[in-house]
DNA sequence: TAGATTGTTAATCGATTAACAATC
DNA sequence: TAGATTGTTAATCGATTAACAATC
């Protein structure tokens, strides 16, 4: 087996990190800091109860996060809060722009929450920007200025509320200008370079699975 | 084991059907209904292709929804698509209220696409209505009016749109109002009875693991 | 001490993929 | 026929859960 002919001197492979632990580290987080003050402990069973998980999912999430766990006490809640938002980051902020300035965009461009996430929107861009001028004092540019603010301001995420038929040519345009990551809220399948990370927030796909869930209990 | 000694006359369990599943058939349906007029035949292996998905997982799907599989000329796409709308009940439309009409509880109100996933936003509800009155014709009611609503329109669905700390107190309103469902916005984790289905749609979740991804890759 | 907790190893579960038989 | 395809059975993979040892 590859794994115990293993040269002694090739590094160590990272612990792997699935996309489920990233998805629950922020629910941990903010579970945490709902807290009352006086709480100074917190046990990966406490968590998870709160958030309706598995006891033993949420230690080893922990323990892939943190070394803080004291065995009888749990974790120390400051120094959890802290480990977690040091590998998830958070105080590493990531620009990105919104292609599509219709309700759905305003609405992104508008919140303010994204801030505390590490995300900030610097811009919007539409084909009929002269609708509105800005949005939450961010400006609503026309497309031909998306290629030279996307290099200007190095916007790392492209985030694409246009209409599905307009999302592969919105998205071929934002990964020509060296952005990173995609965040489509379009119904469309989008075809991005392998090196791209591409994250699908179909709204429609969600309401029909909801719908089914309804249905089938 | 159980399974073998089943008794003959219980009646079979129906073939499990994963949340994995349900968001796959609202992709197959829309690729299949961008797909030019003339094309009458399609393969699974050609979806899988365009969906950047296995060809075996495709063909699975396809065969818990349809058969209509012809070996060598595959699926007639327009009985494929019978056969997955069928299925996903999509002409079935069930009726949803939105509570926070903030920019994106407006978005929600506004966007036409959902009447094509069966789901009809009658109504949105807020705090202070006195903003707008209505949004896409649909109105913008106070709050207390809420469980009137719901109860007369038989409500199935109900879309959280406002702030966490408000979130699971509309939360247990809408669940006293009869709901089957919360399609919940807030970054709030929410409890609800067992029986009542509940989707997160958590955008500061997203953000944090696309951020990750961007990291990390 | 006894109990609560962490953290690890093994087992289970579910979803995906591989292999392959069937056949139009 | 040969090739494209479906559909099924077995294998693999990854994530979760169970069991349990350690210990403060």
């Amino acid at each position: 087996m590859c794994r115990t002919e293993r040269i002694a001197d090739e590094p160590m492979e990272p612990k792997k990190i699935s996309k489920m632990l990233l998805k629950r580290l922020p629910l941990y987080l903010s579970y945490l800091k709902t807290l009352p003050e006086q709480i100074r402990h917190i046990s990966a069973t406490k968590i998870a109860e709160a958030l309706d998980l598995g006891d033993v999912l949420v230690r080893k999430d922990l323990a892939k996060v943190s070394d803080g766990g004291r065995k009888k006490l749990g974790y120390l809640r400051d120094e959890l809060i802290r480990d977690i938002e040091e590998f998830l980051d958070v105080n590493r902020t990531v620009s990105a722009v919104v292609v599509g300035a219709g309700k759905l965009g305003q609405a992104l461009l508008d919140y303010e929450g994204f801030r505390r996430s590490g995300l900030e929107i610097l811009a919007g861009f539409d084909a009929a920007p002269s609708v509105r001028k800005t949005v939450a004092d961010k400006p609503i540019c026309a497309m031909d200025a998306l290629e030279g603010f996307c290099r200007d301001h190095e916007i790392a995420i492209g985030i694409i509320t246009v209409p599905a038929d307009q999302a592969q040519t919105v998205c071929d345009r934002l990964v020509g200008c060296g952005i990173g990551a995609i965040w489509n809220f379009s119904p469309a399948h989008l075809n991005v370079p392998e090196q791209i990370v591409l994250q699908n927030e179909n709204l429609a796909v969600s309401v029909t699975a909801l719908k089914m869930q309804l249905k089938t209990r």
